[in-house]
DNA sequence: AACTATTTATAACC
DNA sequence: TGGTTATAAATAGTT
């Protein structure tokens, strides 16, 4: 699909594969999306990039999906719902070896999620934990009236706000200065799924 | 991609969307064995399809990220406090080519994306556009100061404001109380991708 | 991060 | 359900 036509094969070159992993797995995300949109499906899309970094991407949530997934296992003999074939399909690929290791790429990972517990996070969070409760206005149950000019005007300070908290730990990670809890905060998802 | 550009929203048409269903999961899991062939990520798919029938696509296989994806999940959501580092993994993976993989079924998927542009949304968005400014403190740049524990809570913050705009988006979208401007943002990247 | 030439994916047909 | 074709989308190479 570009100017020439590749080999499905693996890339050697570390920024070549950077670039490419990058550029096809929001694709890939974009595909599932459609899918979800058209078919109401429920999906859920895990994957590690070569440096290890999780993309998470789910409808209804990740966790959703997984799992029925783990439980439509454990109980898969009997199982058999409705439509007609079911088996769960393995698909797979090959290929050769891949280095681990972090490079610095993309930072983060992302997620998809409907999220409900994290929300624990800023619970315990504390630390410098000023009793000084971050005041929400968004905490509160968005009133039915809310139109569409009035989400998209959320949607975009979202964003923005996004954009200042990536940078910040974007920041972060050049220098390193991360720590156990800074992973698992980059870890664990954050993202907006419908 | 086909002789008319289509919404992606829910389709009604039982058969269509069967069909449709069908191709777009092949599609997908073609798309995603071409990425763990070009970049050696491993990757997990998990659909139900709109039969709930499972479709599962996974390298080196579905088991093998799900368990990854629980196991770092776990010592983040644990509060990250604790816990050694998680953050990349080493992982292994496999060697050994295969690719292929398709076979029958069908899927449904959802999205995850990252956003960058669309704050001209909330630019030009305007509509009950009273010249309101809609103070953003997170407008500003974040303090370099600021610490883990501040971030935390701006993720839990985030993540609370999404659930709620979230929550709002899908309620509209189950009155099919949409129009072409809700089906653009919904389709619009939304999500915070570090 | 953008752009554009091409290759792919796929909607409508059959 | 599976194949064909016209067209919309994804993306390789490039800046």
């Amino acid at each position: 699909m570009g100017k020439k036509k590749i080999d499905i094969k693996k890339i050697n070159n570390k920024n070549y594969l950077k670039a490419t992993f990058s550029k096809r797995r929001k694709g890939l995300f974009r595909k599932a999306t459609d899918l979800c949109c058209l078919s109401g499906a429920q999906i859920a899309i895990i994957t590690f990039s070569p440096g290890n970094k999780p993309f998470i991407f789910g409808h209804p949530s990740a966790e959703t999906v997984v799992d029925r997934f783990l439980g439509e296992q454990a109980s898969c003999t009997t199982d058999g719902d409705d439509d007609e074939g079911i088996g769960p399909v393995e698909g797979e690929d090959g290929h050769e070896d891949l280095e681990a290791s972090h490079d610095e790429e993309d930072i983060g990972s992302v997620d998809a999620e409907d999220c409900h517990e994290d929300s624990e996070a800023h619970q315990e969070d504390e630390a410098g934990g000023d009793g000084e409760k971050v005041s929400v206005w968004w905490d509160e149950p968005i009133d039915e009236n809310l139109g569409l000019h009035e989400l998209k005007k959320y949607k975009g300070l979202l964003e923005c706000l996004k954009e200042n908290v990536a940078s910040k730990l974007y920041e972060m990670n050049k220098r390193e200065f991360y720590t156990k809890d800074y992973l698992a905060m980059l870890n664990s998802e954050i993202g907006f799924y419908f």
